[in-house]
DNA sequence: ATGAAAGCGCTAACAT
DNA sequence: ATGTTAGCGCTTTCAT
């Protein structure tokens, strides 16, 4: 079934079947729509290779996660699909495993396979990506590079308002609890939380890098116990839910003797237990968000500096994880080596 | 950056660095080290689309789901990724939102852009499934249709381990939570269910169907509590925690007044509250059988029957949502008409 | 408005 | 073992 068949039978030539399949203006009516009948007809599907061969465009868009094991790419992922199939192009999901080098690999084998790229949470130098974004239609998703288009989610700006409801709540010794190393994000919600807690004269603390796992939560909870601080907030719900497990564990109350607040508000994080405190991101909507500009794009790639990149609000979820501080004092640290840096 | 550079450039035919490219065997060492070192040096990457068209491989794999938003699936994904990726596959993820009508359109569409096809609970009905599984190499899960290769996970028999469990506990009426009608594997967690209540001289009942989502939970708690039973097993994880929700929000006591058992265990259930009894099912596993089966098969099509369907085993995961049932007769129906089929 | 013809980059016979 | 020659199915000049 190729367009040569609906030639044959309609009598034309296999470039006006093309014509009347792709640009329809570009065809008289009556033999436009004789053509698309027999399409009807013999039931034909458009060969996407053959296409994309001649015509260097290939319907295919890659998202590209640095963890498919991760439910905050989960939303990403609901967003791109959604957005993606509105507009008729396929969606290529790629998992970058958290290697920069995998990474780095694996657009340049997808690189002639896709009309663009959805980096979510790149893990890549800036120049890095600089120049591949100078060579292919690029969005990044919570990474901030001139010249790439992006879209991030304000979580900085929403850790902040976390560390005031704590500060409100009467806790001065509040901690934050690092994510990945490599991720720009956990940077920026340092940095936020760092001067939010300066505005109000107190000292941040910073643990870890500990791991975007539950499991990490384990470490990450035994080393905030080791700090004293009577409250914190984790790099994202992931760790926070790891961190309530393990506090659980030790027969630590939570928010009575520590309040927990957790970043992104991913499934689960709503009936957990205690509910989580958390920073509330239109994850899917970042998801469809990008990939609008992204064919936005590659519809009209003139506009270079039109939407360069879209800053999507966060808010604070209050649930049952963070309370008042304690009145007295805090224990003093339970027991291991502090891992503060 | 083509074939033809590094043939201009190491003085071969184009077809040689084919060879030494796709088939190294078939050229001799010298030319295909040299025209190797070539390749690396130029930085070359084939084009996926024209070796497509010419080879009619793809080296592509489309994985079907009816609703990425599930969390079951992206136990699937991750599996089926984690083993396309090994070995050198790329994925195409679709979603078919619930609907036979774009299941068949979209495979319809992707068909001669992937080598092959991994359907996730197609909704398919079986006619339409065969003849597409003799037109092109899919392989599904959860899902058995004569003559269609297939992973099926053995919830049924999970369901019977639980509704045992149930009755152990000493629960008389236990309703079973039907999940969406069109779903294969609803009606065989159903037909196990009945089973072992018949065969403990009970009589099974079974409301729904409901869809696969958390909100589905709170009509069908509610439909649950009007028929007095003292435990439930639901078609999955997402319905029954959405019961535990309707539930607590209604002041029921979960397992005090009435037993709580899911399906799958999927990412949360460890953690709800109170903790899901749930069956755990090897989702991600299954993704990765599914894939290999299906690379296998591209491999050697000629053993046809090979592996024709193979059950991977599920075991009852004992939490806080399941306990004895209560020792007084449970309350009369509540509120609202029954639901009950 | 339509047709003819030349490729897109690669693989696969068929020769040598 | 390597070169030659056709295409794969489609889009896209360039003619008409």
């Amino acid at each position: 079934m190729t367009i040569n068949d609906i030639a044959a039978l309609t009598g034309v030539a296999a470039s006006t079947v093309s014509r009347a399949l792709s640009r329809p203006e570009r065809v008289s009516r009556v033999t436009r729509e004789r053509i698309q009948a027999a399409a009807r007809q013999l039931n034909y599907v458009p060969n996407t290779q053959a296409r994309a061969l001649s015509s260097g465009r290939t319907g295919t868009v890659a998202v590209l996660v640095s963890d498919v094991t991760n439910p905050f790419y989960f939303g990403i992922i609901r967003g791109t699909q959604h957005q993606l199939r509105a507009a008729g192009y396929a969606q290529l999901l790629v998992d970058t495993e958290e290697s920069p080098e995998l990474e780095s690999h694996l657009l340049g084998k997808v690189r002639r396979s896709v009309d663009g790229v959805v980096l979510a949470a790149s893990r890549l130098p800036e120049e890095t990506l600089s120049v591949i974004a100078a060579e292919m239609p690029v969005i990044t998703i919570n990474r901030n590079v001139p010249g790439v288009r992006s879209v991030v989610i304000d979580s900085p700006d929403g850790v902040a308002q976390a560390t005031e409801h704590l500060i409100s709540l009467g806790h001065q010794q509040i901690v934050y609890v690092g994510g990945p190393a490599s991720s720009w994000a956990n940077e920026a919600r340092w940095r936020a939380m760092r001067g939010a807690m300066t505005r109000h004269g107190l000292t941040a603390v910073r643990i870890g890098p500990f791991g975007s796992a539950r499991a990490s939560g384990t470490a990450a909870a035994d080393a905030l116990l080791n700090t004293g601080a009577t409250g914190c907030v984790a790099f994202n719900d992931l760790i926070a839910i790891g961190i309530l497990d393990r506090l659980a564990e030790r027969g630590v109350d939570v928010p009575g003797e520590i309040s927990v607040v957790g970043c992104d508000d991913i499934f689960g994080a709503d009936f957990c237990n205690p509910p989580l405190t958390t920073l509330t991101a239109p994850i899917e909507r970042a998801g469809r968000v990008a990939v609008s500009m992204l064919l936005e794009h590659l519809d009209s790639p003139a506009r270079k500096g039109a939407r360069p990149a879209v800053i999507l609000p966060t808010h604070l979820t209050v649930r049952q994880s963070s309370g008042p501080a304690p009145q007295r004092r805090p224990p003093a640290p339970r027991s291991g080596s502090p891992v503060v840096q």
